[in-house]
DNA sequence: CATGGGATTGACT
DNA sequence: GTCAATCCCATGC
C-alpha cells in the first residue's frame, strides 16, 4: 500500500482494504471482509490501555497485529491510525487467488468458499501464526498489496461487527457486495 | 496466584 | 441449533 495509507481513520482504512491483496509466500487472496477496532470503544483490545499483549496495536501503522483467539486460532489485523493510537483492522475473509492447492492442504478441504471465509480460516490457509505479530505489511513476510489503480472501486457493504459482546451497535464491518467468500453470518443484502 | 472470558471453528444432533 | 477444544492474559483477591 502507498505510504501513509494505514495512518488514517481506522474505518476508512478498513473500507479501503476491501479489494487489496494479502500475500504470504506462494499463497494470496483478495480481501473481501474487514472490521475496524479503535481504542475508544470497548470491543477493541486497546481499550484497556497498553499491555504486553496489545503493544503492537499502539505501534507504527502498517504492521501486523496477530493474536490468539479462543486458545486456538490466530487472527490477522493491520495496525492503523497514527503511532500511539491503539487501532487495527481485522482481516475477516479473503477470496483465494494463488497457492490454492497449498491452502487446501493446510485446511484439509477442497471447497474454495470454505478455505478463507473466516478470520481463523484465512490465517490457517495462508500459514500465518503468532510469530508474525509485529511484522511490516510492506516488507513482509506477510504483505498487503493495493489493487491496481485502474481497477474498478469495489462496492462495499457496511454492517455490525461479528462475535463481540461490547459496542455491537457500531457498523464497523465492511464486506465486498455480493461476494460468496465472506464469512457467516452474511451481512444483509 | 487463581480464575474467567474471548474479534472462532468444526463436529455433531 | 448446540457444544467442546484450548491458550493468553487481564483482572481481582
Amino acid at each position: 500500500m502507498r505510504k501513509g495509507f494505514y495512518g488514517r481513520d481506522v474505518c476508512t482504512v478498513a473500507q479501503e482494504l476491501i479489494g487489496a491483496v494479502v500475500r504470504h509466500g506462494e499463497c494470496s487472496g483478495v480481501i473481501v471482509e474487514t472490521e475496524a477496532y479503535h481504542e475508544s470503544e470497548p470491543a477493541c483490545h486497546a481499550f484497556a490501555g497498553r499491555t504486553a499483549r496489545t503493544l503492537t496495536l499502539f505501534g507504527p501503522p502498517g504492521h501486523a497485529y496477530v493474536y490468539r483467539s479462543y486458545g486456538i486460532h490466530a487472527l490477522l489485523n493491520a495496525v492503523a491510525e497514527p503511532e500511539g493510537v491503539g487501532a487495527a483492522v481485522l482481516i475477516r475473509a479473503i477470496e483465494p487467488l494463488e497457492g490454492i492447492e497449498l491452502m487446501r492442504e493446510r485446511r484439509g478441504l477442497r471447497a474454495l468458499e470454505d478455505l478463507c471465509s473466516g478470520p481463523g480460516k484465512l490465517t490457517q490457509a495462508l500459514g500465518i501464526g503468532l510469530e508474525h505479530n509485529g511484522v511490516s505489511l510492506a516488507t513482509g513476510p506477510v504483505v498487503i498489496v493495493a489493487r491496481p489503480p485502474s481497477s474498478q472501486i469495489p462496492r462495499t457493504v457496511r454492517s455490525e461487527r461479528i462475535g463481540i459482546t461490547k459496542a455491537v451497535e457500531l457498523d464497523w464491518r465492511f464486506s465486498l457486495a455480493g461476494s460468496r467468500f465472506v464469512s457467516r453470518p452474511r451481512p444483509r443484502g
